[in-house]
DNA sequence: GCCAACGTTGGC
DNA sequence: GCCAACGTTGGC
């Protein structure tokens, strides 16, 4: 059992979608090291954060499950998608993406401000200068660490 | 294989 | 809207 963090712009993609939809294909992934986290370590009964980024309240937003493991993005082959990407052939993919199930939202948001002071999350990918992963891996005891700050 | 130019992410 | 920090592309 894995713990992730996976990030989106709500005005994209939002905890309240999700909650909506209750299932989602998490397409649009363009980053190789996203994607090989994705494709080759996600597990299905996964958890993950949602994480809502380059908005008024950047933090975490909510729980999700991999509900389903990685399959080709086929997003990448429509020439009308905004994640088009002429290079990804069908019959050899180069994206992939997940399914993700909605499970709760959290009590309030988790800032990242928060995040970033907090004792015990300093190797966290996201708080880390530069860092740009739009999914990543968190470890066991940031994630129960995390689930306190509530 | 190097690296400059360019595009994107995402906090502020 | 700005811009730092990357990642990608493509000429050489």
């Amino acid at each position: 059992m894995q713990y992730w963090l996976m990030k989106s712009e709500p005005s994209e993609y939002s905890i309240d979608h999700l909650k909506r939809d209750k299932v989602e294909h998490w397409d649009g992934v363009r980053n190789y090291q996203a994607r090989n986290m994705m494709r080759d370590q996600m597990k299905k009964g996964d958890l993950a954060f949602l994480y809502h980024s380059n908005c008024d309240e950047i933090g975490i937003v909510g729980v999700m499950t991999v509900h389903k493991e990685s399959y080709p993005d086929h997003t990448a082959f429509d020439p009308k998608d905004k994640h088009y990407d002429p290079k990804s052939d069908p019959d050899k993919p180069r994206w992939f993406m997940v399914d993700v199930k909605y499970k709760r939202k959290m009590k309030r948001v988790i800032s990242l401000q928060e995040l970033r002071e907090t004792k015990g999350l300093e190797e966290m990918a996201l708080v880390r200068k530069g860092n740009r992963l739009s999914v990543m891996p968190v470890s066991e005891d940031e994630w129960n660490l995390i689930l306190t700050m509530e």
